[in-house]
DNA sequence: CTAACGGCAGTTTTT
DNA sequence: CTGCCGTTAG
């Protein structure tokens, strides 16, 4: 039976019994599948006391003592573990970075290791930061390490960046250890310029990313409607050749040629590797922490096979079964649970496989999980700017309330009804360096100045529509090569250079630019401390002091400068150049130039995201926006049984970001795309008695209702007759409309139809 | 050479 | 439902 025929039936038959569970009779037609789940008796069980370690450690750190005092038996145990090779399965909100930092703190002051002979991994700067601080908040009164040793502390991929820049045998890959690091946009301009500039042919231009994952992973070439291959192989062959000319290597890269010079020679072998949220790992990492261990060194990996939701991005699902299946691991577990109240996380697990006392709740009972009905996304953002208020009149801070979705889109309506009715509220999403155009173009300068091979930044630079003075595309392309065509320069920026003093002689004051970033390497090397980059670069001229954004525009960029001299002078240890590089690396790696630790910027208000944004987080007040089937969990055409558990396991990550209040919302009418019609059926696997059930509103008087408040908070729905515009078709009339749809007649173009909440049109 | 139609895929996001 | 490719009909 196919999934979408199981979706079909699930959907259409009233389930048997409310403890059904879809997966479970999935599983039984189909072929077994491994499974995560750790058998009970792998686990290595704590002591009943460690007392008399404490007692050692109260000797030499009593500040660390009385701080370990503080953890639970299982805690204890797994920062006092000495086992060589050992597995810590961390269920949620169990104080797994706890655990973490303790042990390196352990191993530091007690076993004396160094900690520059501990590699710490983790996926994303802000668990690295974490870690990072809560070690540096033990060295009150004494001085604390400096970066260098530190060195080793950080994401994969920053750590990866410090490794290659160290190894010896870089050279013969290409490369030389001021390569120059291209984020994900980067990356994806670069392509589209290689395929520009070398006229190749390849389909579905704006799904590169997915179909060169697709070719990396299935060596498939063959994307949506194709028939025929086109020049994709070719576009990486060229691709890889154009990264090791000019020393440019993306986030992928980082990792494979670090794996590739490792196993040519093993240059550095940490006494200590230490994951991080090890369940995310995916193959080329696993390779990455064998190609840093031989058969002396220790490890110690933290993970919750429950909370696995990256599949979809590379994380093997097998890795735990792997490691189950090797004995020399030794397994330990945090079972308990300090964040949920009781009657939350006992519904929460019910969504886990491993159904045994897995998880076991610290907390008072609390209050039960709500599963509520509202008519539509409209009608639940007005319940929420009512209930909101009320809380928040109750004494809890904003801050401490979410509302989770499963997609993007569902986001937009509430943010917008929050708005305008007073909600303080942020969609939580990485705002782009692109998009905040005067920090862009600063790292693109920086970036062309220290690595004056890399074309995109140099041409990024003069073609910015607010900062440049040329208009990018094939035309510039092809004149520049045509330029330099049988000419040898020293570097792509001294090319560049030529080419616009020969050809543009106008812009005189970006030939200087030119020249001065030609110059830069040098300034910053004789200058030493005393850069003024501003004044060097005469950024002020470029920023435009009549234009409209200059203020805005002078402070972020005076913000962006300190922030770099912050980095620089704090990590310096020699060579101004290569700690400039490094930090340009940093803001790639990170997306931003707030790269010094301790800035975090102070969110407030209400949070909008997605379950994925809020893994790691935790709010007082948790709601599950539109928690359809066909949303959760999200139906796709080609959809495996791993991805079912996998949806599984991201309704349960969502339901234990609560700590006292947890409500799911389903919708009777909803306007999601491929949503169906009835709550997620995972929902069903939760016993009725620890689950409140509220209807809002009959759906037909709050059909109303809603329409209602649609017409008063937006004059401008449809009526019969009146003129519209619409952007493609231009102007036309409507024919006939509902609540849901608008029917509009545009002559030529015949008539067209529209959902009446998004139809693109314009009363005139 | 262009318009119309059929078929397929789409989410989530960190570095 | 949208965007894109490939085919086919005019």
């Amino acid at each position: 039976m196919s999934l979408k025929h199981l979706h079909r039936k699930l959907r259409n038959t009233d389930l048997p019994s409310e403890e059904f569970d879809p997966i479970s009779a999935f599983e039984s037609f189909e072929t077994p599948v491994i499974s995560n789940i750790i058998p009970p008796d792998r686990y290595t069980e704590p002591k009943e006391d460690y007392s008399d370690i404490i007692t050692k450690v109260e000797a030499k750190k009593p500040q660390l003592a009385s701080a370990l005092k503080k953890l639970n038996l299982y805690q204890q145990q797994a920062v006092f573990s000495e086992d060589q090779k050992l597995l810590l399965s961390a269920m949620v909100g169990s104080g797994k970075t706890t655990v973490l930092t303790h042990k390196v703190l352990y191993l530091h002051f007690i076993k004396g290791i160094p900690l520059s002979q501990m590699a710490v991994l983790t996926f994303t700067n802000k668990a690295a930061r974490e870690i990072k601080e809560r070690i540096l908040s033990f060295y009150e009164n004494s001085t604390p390490p400096n970066s260098d040793e530190l060195r080793y502390f950080g994401t994969f991929h920053s750590v990866a960046r410090q490794l290659i820049k160290e190894h010896p045998k870089l050279q013969e890959l290409g490369f030389t250890p001021d390569f120059s690091i291209m984020d994900q946009e980067a990356k994806e301009d670069f392509l589209q310029r290689l395929i520009v500039s070398h006229e190749l042919d390849v389909k579905y231009r704006n799904k590169l990313d997915k179909r060169l994952k697709l070719y990396r992973n299935e060596k498939q070439i063959i994307y949506g409607n194709m028939k025929n291959p086109d020049d994709l192989v070719q576009l990486l062959n060229i691709s890889r050749k154009e990264k090791q000319a000019n020393n440019l290597m993306d986030f992928d890269d980082l990792i494979s040629v670090i794996n590739w010079l490792l196993k040519l020679k093993k240059t550095f072998i940490p006494e200590w590797i230490i994951v991080d949220e090890f369940q995310d790992c995916n193959q080329e990492q696993i390779e990455l922490i064998q190609n840093l261990s031989d058969d002396q060194n220790h490890f110690f990996a933290v993970g919750d096979p429950n909370q696995s939701i990256y599949a979809w991005r590379g994380s093997t699902n097998v890795i735990f079964q792997n490691y189950i299946e090797d004995q020399s691991f030794v397994i330990m577990r945090l079972p308990l649970n300090y964040r949920t109240s009781g009657q939350l996380l006992n519904a929460a697990s019910c969504l886990l496989q491993q159904n045994n006392d897995a998880l076991q709740a610290t907390r008072d009972q609390g209050k039960k999980l709500i599963i509520r009905n509202h008519f539509d996304d409209h009608q639940e953002a007005y319940y929420y700017v009512q209930k909101f208020k009320e809380v928040h009149q109750k004494g809890t801070p904003w801050t401490e309330i979410a509302v989770l979705f499963r997609t993007r889109q569902q986001i937009a309506i509430f943010e917008s009804v929050f708005q305008l009715e007073g909600i303080p509220c942020e969609v939580v999403s990485k705002t782009k360096l692109r998009e905040q155009a005067a920090l862009f173009w600063l790292q693109n300068i920086l970036l062309s100045g220290l690595h004056p091979n890399d074309m995109d930044s140099i041409l990024r630079v003069f073609t910015s529509t607010d900062f440049g003075c040329l208009k990018a595309g094939k035309k510039l392309l092809s004149a520049y090569s045509k330029f330099t065509e049988g000419k040898e320069f020293a570097s792509k920026l001294e090319a560049f250079s030529c080419f616009l003093s020969e050809k543009y002689k106008k812009h005189a004051e970006y030939i200087d630019l030119c020249q001065r970033l030609m110059g830069l390497a040098d300034y910053l090397q004789s200058r030493k401390r005393d850069v003024n980059l501003y004044q060097y670069l005469s950024l002020d001229f470029f920023l435009k002091p009549t234009s409209i954004n200059y203020q805005d525009d002078v402070a972020d960029i005076k913000n962006a400068l300190n922030e770099l001299d912050h980095y620089t002078s704090k990590n310096y240890f020699g060579d101004w150049l290569e700690i400039y590089r490094a930090a340009l690396s940093q803001v790639s790696l990170e997306g931003h130039f707030q790269i010094n630790s301790g800035i975090q910027t102070e969110t407030k208000g209400v949070r909008l995201l997605t379950i994925h944004a809020a893994k790691g987080l935790e709010f007082d007040h948790v709601y599950l926006s539109g928690a359809n089937s066909g949303i959760i969990p999200l139906e796709r055409k080609k959809a495996g049984y791993d991805h079912l558990k996998e949806e599984k396991r991201l309704l349960f990550v969502a339901l234990t970001r609560a700590k006292n209040h947890m409500e799911i919302s389903w919708h009777t009418k909803s306007s999601a795309w491929n949503a169906q019609d009835g709550p997620s059926y995972f929902l069903n696997s939760i016993p009725s008695a620890l689950v409140e059930k509220v209807d809002t509103a009959p759906a037909k008087n709050s059909a109303i209702e809603t329409t209602q408040k649609v017409e008063s908070n937006d004059d401008s729905k449809w009526k019969v007759g009146t003129k519209v515009k619409h952007p493609k078709y231009g102007t036309g009339e409507i024919k006939s409309c509902n609540e849901q749809d608008v029917v509009c007649d545009f002559g030529k173009f015949g008539e067209k139809s529209f959902a009446s909440a998004w139809a693109p049109l314009v009363k005139i």
